[in-house]
DNA sequence: GTTAATGCAAAAACTTTGCAAACCT
DNA sequence: AGGTTTGCAAAGTTTTTGCATTAAC
């Protein structure tokens, strides 16, 4: 096994983020605790989505906070967002491995598509681009079987 | 050849266009040729881009009405946006072939890639999701080889 | 003459910012 | 105590909408 390999992990273990944190002079607050439960539980949720939720966790966190949260969580690498429609970006846990996003546009349902299936486009990129695909971010629109 | 190959054309010879639009019931305006030949000439080109341009060329054009044009041609086939940026979204022609943007974070540079060059993608998707993408909406957004 | 398209202005949707108060370490 | 984070409210950015007027057919 190389170390190329691990590239599909998660960033950081669950046990280590409050340290990295510390790591860069951030502070851990119940604000940030919350935010980050909440998007592990809703999958792929909007800013918005986010907030709903947090205020049902019965705390009131503000608007603001959730943005500046989502940006945060998302520097330590324990958030990702993608564009799954043309408006508000959804933010999703990277406790699951990297994935990219299949969305149809008929029925509007969203598949996550393992970094692994798209090796091959990686490849060429790479090959024949000298590009390196930040695969986590990626939305592909379409049509699904069902809606063919 | 196979009918499946011409997948990639323009899909309104530029002739065509103006008897499309009245096919549908709608009118042929100045605003709309306008909007329409900025965009050609502009590359890839924001609504607010847009507008700007549109007014250079020396009729005043409302923002409104850039919105509801481009979404009309882009209804068409005459445009389509892909999303280049985390904010709004770009226009371009569809005189060239079909394309997917690979956007690099680094140094923001965007290139065009073929639909041929997606076509592993493409085979790989349908075959083993049953799900048809839309390449021309798709950026990647990345690393290029000068930023690695 | 009809009906669609435009301009305008207001509102909506989404995000960011400045600053004082509150909280973490 | 000291510096970071939060809440709040206001403003910023981008897009949409309703309706009277204008223009295409």
């Amino acid at each position: 096994m190389t170390a190329d390999q691990s590239h599909h992990r998660a960033e950081l273990s669950l046990g280590d983020w409050q340290a990295q944190l510390r790591a860069k002079g951030y502070r851990l607050t119940p604000q940030r605790e919350l935010v980050l439960k909440v998007v592990q539980q809703l999958g792929h949720a909007t800013p918005d989505e986010v907030l709903a939720a947090v205020r049902e966790e019965s705390q009131a966190v503000n608007q603001s906070t959730v943005y500046r949260t989502l940006e945060l969580l998302e520097e330590l690498g324990l958030v990702r967002h993608a564009h799954l429609t043309d408006r508000a970006p959804t933010y999703h846990s990277t406790t699951n491995p990297t994935h990219a996003h299949l969305v149809c546009r008929e029925c509007g349902r969203v598949s996550e598509l393992p970094a692994d299936a798209l090796d091959p486009l990686t490849g060429l990129l790479k090959t024949d681009h000298g590009f390196e695909p930040d695969l986590g971010h990626l939305t592909i629109f379409g049509h699904c079987a069902g809606c063919a």
